[in-house]
DNA sequence: GTCTATAATGAGATAGAC
DNA sequence: GTCTATCTCATTATAGAC
């Protein structure tokens, strides 16, 4: 991210170059708005379309500026892509990490269960919460996890939080084998994309209505996953 | 499918007919062997990179064809896609059909546990299987699934047989609901594909070689998918 | 049925004015 | 920082030779 040099300019009195310092942070305020809502923008179509659906173009449409600002503040598509999926990773361990800890801290309350809903709800809970650009970055997430070719661009983002829970269902299953666990947990959060995005046709196999939120999903989805755990580590 | 004009030339000899209905029969089987290659290569294609990122160049040059020919074949890109997808329905439908049929016709061997694996299993077998074109059809189901915009497309051909096993996961808990139902019957149909979607991601988790096939699962996810079922049917 | 050639369009990226 | 204009390349689809 490039400045503009006040420094090379010679301040020739403290007014003028009190004037010079405020364009200066009011062109920096104004190019990180842009470049946020080229951001939302591309977040918004990718989650919508994929990414190779989805032309610079049209990204600049719906960002309200034009295909040159789109490449002032991303060199290329795929770093653009890079940069909207990593802007999230953040929060989201966070909030798994601190459940982590909340259950560790419990002492005897770590369960199968437990271990599961701390996993599941933080992305569920962003999935249905009031902020759309979320709602559009979970369902990023839910389309580039069955694509190893995007997918290689986040799991190193996502795979040490995940190791950390692997090694807590480690401590409940001791004589389980990695592969099991590794299979177990990848089945976990393959359970709890395919709600966000195999909504539809969970409604079309019910002939009811969608329900409102993922959220609304979680008992169903947390006891689905805790249950299958169990079952498959007590063998069979 | 047009077919030569024989009828239009006048046949001055029986010698000169047969030998017009033989260049046309070789024409016609010529034709349809190359329509499979395109089809195939569109499959391997399709499965590799998804239906965005794929050129008809690209399936022409893998079929070994040129532009020209694939575009006498289909008529688009998305009517190339869509018969790819259709002609494999089938073989899956009736193997899913016939093993229903077994366990139904076992009158008390109606378990969860058996249903599951009776629509299981015939997909890992047809994706772990010696036929390479059956093992990029698994990969391309298990990459459209989680995007309804290509979903849509083959739902109507998979949803029927999936009622089917609705009903009689039914039989076996009357009380519970259409919704709950059908959000197991996806999540069931989601921890499947995510076999085949992501091995990558479960060895990288354990850090262990990648197993052979799809069917070394079967055991593993047969157990995670009905334990998670009865459990959450059970009412956590 | 297959091929070559081309039309028509859209893509990603960037240089230079403002 | 933003915009216009354009370069270069690839794309789908199709018309017409063989």
């Amino acid at each position: 991210m490039s400045r503009v040099p006040t420094q090379s300019k010679p301040a020739t009195s403290p007014e003028s170059d009190e004037t010079d310092r405020t364009v200066t942070d009011k062109r920096i305020l104004r190019g990180e708005a842009t470049r946020d809502r080229v951001l939302d923008a591309a977040e918004r179509c990718f989650a919508a379309d994929g990414f190779d659906a989805v032309s610079i173009r049209q990204i600049a449409a719906e960002a309200g500026v034009t295909l040159g600002v789109v490449g002032f503040h991303s060199k290329s598509k795929r770093e653009l892509f890079r940069t909207v999926l990593a802007r999230r990773v953040e929060p989201l361990n966070i909030a798994r990490r601190e459940r982590l800890a909340a259950l560790q801290a419990s002492g005897d309350g770590l369960t199968v269960h437990g271990l599961v809903d701390a996993y599941l709800t933080p992305y569920l809970e962003y999935a249905s919460g009031g902020d759309p650009q979320w709602r559009a970055y979970a369902e990023l997430i839910a389309r580039i996890v069955s694509d190893d070719r995007y997918y290689r661009e986040v799991r190193d983002l996502y795979d040490p939080v995940a190791l950390e829970y692997m090694d807590a269902f480690e401590t409940l299953y001791p004589n389980a084998s990695k592969k099991d666990l590794a299979t177990l947990l990848t089945l976990t959060v393959s359970s709890l994309l395919s709600i966000v995005a195999s909504r539809e046709r969970i409604s079309g196999l019910s002939h009811e209505e969608i329900p409102a939120t993922p959220l609304d999903y979680r008992a169903v989805l947390v006891d689905f996953c805790a249950g299958g755990i169990e079952r498959s580590l007590a063998g069979g």
